[in-house]
RNA sequence: UGGGCUAUCGCCAAGCGGUAAGGCACAGGACUUUGACUCCUGCACUACGUUGGUUCGAAUCCAACUAGCCCAGCCA
């Protein structure tokens, strides 16, 4: 015991002296005074389902708050009218909840700050930054230049600002079709850095608002009002992916000419991708709609809501985070650790209950004929907080039928002629022989018992080597449980560059004859439980009916035997 | 071809001029009323992209190279 404090002791003390480059830059900041607090926030576009991925950045910015003593703020970016819907609001926020982000009552949404973004563009036009362009979408492209070779001014660069004030006065009053007229930043038609190369900061756009309806025709773009957003908000770090590394000249650029104080900063990092899996909004929004899933939780998915249905706990996913680290190589973490978490969370949490999901009969024929005795069994015998139910014995019962074989390979000790084992929590059986159909098929085992083993030991010390678990086949529930794997097969997570996807033929398996414990009839939505050997098990919060529970396999156990 | 970023064991990832943490994965063993869990051990006296240089000393500093990712939306 004391030396198991200590251990943990240490480990904490390691946790916390090593830092990640983003506490670095916090670290530095707040000894410097650029900053007096830690403000953070999590700004997605309402355009789609949360994933893992965006796990890894709402627990950062969280984490980072928390870590500060700071505060976390949820934001939605909801400046394009064209892709947002109140659907994926509502679903981000739930996940967000769900995965313990508390942003109290600080819920903002970009588009209520459109007022305050035309200010400041008029606030840039007076100061000569900025300029009403009337180049259609394709000349902007070609006076932009490329690559390696700079670009051209626009003919409208040299605007007066009296005449830029009216035109960006008559776009917003809606004098415009969409695409006539743009407003630009003046910055440098020959930077290297293409962002700054008089960025669009402004476009008409008649079409309505999930949030603010018709009252706007006009939209800034992202670079222009996520600085803003940042501003007013008093954020301190704005913490964002890798490619938009090259947008931090103009983020800067934005916070000096709108001249707000103590502006925000942009970090970076890398997003988080896993193997073996479909990561990326684009491609599972690609699978929602070409219906090869069943929608955005469909459980082969690592969207929040699938991993949720699949029954990952928030508390896994927090953990798997943290174990993946922050930095800004790109890389990919192996899909193992993400099991290794759920699985971690979910041993201690789970009630290990007995389910037969491919059963044989197994008859004891020295057992009372109608006799069903009730045996009291630990729901977690490694965590007695989850105390104890009752489980009914018979005379007849559902065996696993890979626990049995008529020949058994070396090694294996479980049921066969002759050999002992024990049946878990119940009693010693030796087998006897089985019985077979006229295709050779196992119809049922037999076997007798030893009374004086009840309760899973025998009174004279004699061992079994093998222990294998079984449901009462009088009072034995019926249940459809779901086995799932990745959807893609190997490496990418990516669609192929057809567009097509390396689907898995096994990716979904549906048992639909498995057998339960009585007891297990009436669980709940997202109840979840550890099947002896066959993994950890989550009532499917759409598909069951009461008495007639659906289940999802959250993760298998590791398994070290192999026929 | 211009610019930005990155490179440490199979996969993540510490390290910030003083002699390479940790986790996952994998492999062996012990224990076991889950072939799980747990516990030990190994992989790992070694994995710092390459080649030079500075230094008593370099993964850390400098130079040149190589490889990968991102950027030419009125998307975010």
């Amino acid at each position: 015991m004391e030396n198991k404090d200590m251990v943990m002791e240490n480990t904490v003390e390691k946790e916390e002296t090593s830092k990640n480059f983003i506490e670095m830059i916090i670290d530095k900041d707040l000894a410097e005074g650029t900053y007096d607090h830690v403000q953070t926030r999590f700004p997605p576009e309402p355009n789609g389902y949360l994933h893992i991925g965006h796990a890894k950045s709402i627990l950062l910015n969280y984490g980072l708050a928390q870590k500060y003593g700071g505060k976390f703020n949820m934001r939605f970016d909801d400046t394009n009218p064209t892709k947002e819907k109140t659907e994926f609001v509502e679903s981000i926020l739930a996940d967000v909840r769900w995965l313990g982000a508390d942003y109290e009552d600080r819920l903002f949404f970009a588009s209520n700050y459109f007022q305050q973004m035309y200010d400041c563009a008029v606030f840039l036009i007076k100061k000569g930054k900025a300029f009403v362009c009337d180049l259609s979408a394709d000349e902007i492209r070609a006076y932009r230049g490329t690559l390696t070779e700079p670009g051209k001014e626009s003919p409208y660069r040299n605007r007066s600002i009296e005449e830029n004030l009216r035109l960006f006065e008559e776009m917003k009053d809606g004098r415009y079709q969409d695409g006539e007229k743009v407003l630009r930043a003046k910055i440098d038609m020959a930077s290297p850095n293409m962002n700054m190369r008089d960025p669009v900061i402004y476009r008409v756009a008649r079409m309505t608002h999930h949030n603010t309806g018709d009252k706007w025709c006009i939209y800034p773009m992202y670079d222009f009002a996520h600085p803003i957003e940042d501003a007013l908000e008093h954020i301190t770090h704005s913490i964002c992916t890798l490619e938009f590394e090259d947008h931090r000249p103009l983020y800067d650029w934005v916070v000096k000419e709108c001249e707000f104080e103590m502006p925000p900063k942009q970090i970076e990092f890398a997003k988080l991708y896993l193997t073996n899996v479909v990561t990326g909004k684009r491609y599972i929004k690609k699978l929602v709609e070409d219906g090869i899933v069943d929608g955005w939780d469909d459980p082969r998915l690592v969207t929040i809501s699938a991993l949720r249905r699949r029954g990952f706990t928030p508390e896994s996913i927090r953990k798997f985070v943290e174990l993946c680290g922050v930095a800004k190589a790109n890389s990919s973490v192996d899909y193992a650790m993400l099991e290794y978490c759920i699985r971690e969370d979910l041993k201690m949490k789970a009630s290990r209950v007995m389910a037969v999901l491919n059963p044989v009969k197994l008859i004891i024929d020295n057992y009372p004929e109608d006799q069903i005795e009730y045996l009291e069994v630990a729901n977690n015998q490694e965590n007695p907080e989850l105390g104890s139910r009752t489980v009914p014995f018979g005379k007849e019962l559902y065996i696993e039928a890979e626990d049995f074989m008529e020949e058994p390979p070396k090694k294996y000790f479980r049921m066969f002629p002759g050999n002992e084992v024990r049946l878990m929590n119940a009693y010693f059986v030796k087998c006897t022989g089985c019985v077979k159909d006229e295709n050779g098929t196992i119809k049922e085992i037999h076997a007798t018992y030893d009374p004086a083993s009840k309760g899973g030991n025998s009174p004279d010390g004699r061992k079994v080597k093998g222990t294998i678990h079984w449901v009462a086949a009088k009072t034995a529930v019926n249940a459809e449980v779901r086995l799932y794997e990745n959807i893609v097969d190997e490496e990418k997570g990516k669609l192929n560059e057809d567009g097509t996807l390396n689907l898995n033929p096994n990716s979904l398996q549906v048992l639909k004859d498995c057998v339960l414990e009585p007891s297990l009839a009436n669980a709940a939505a997202f109840d979840s439980f550890q099947f002896v050997r066959n993994g950890f098990f989550c009532v499917d919060c759409k598909d069951s009916v009461p008495g007639k529970p659906v289940f999802n396999r959250v993760v298998s156990l590791k398994s070290s035997f192999k026929l």
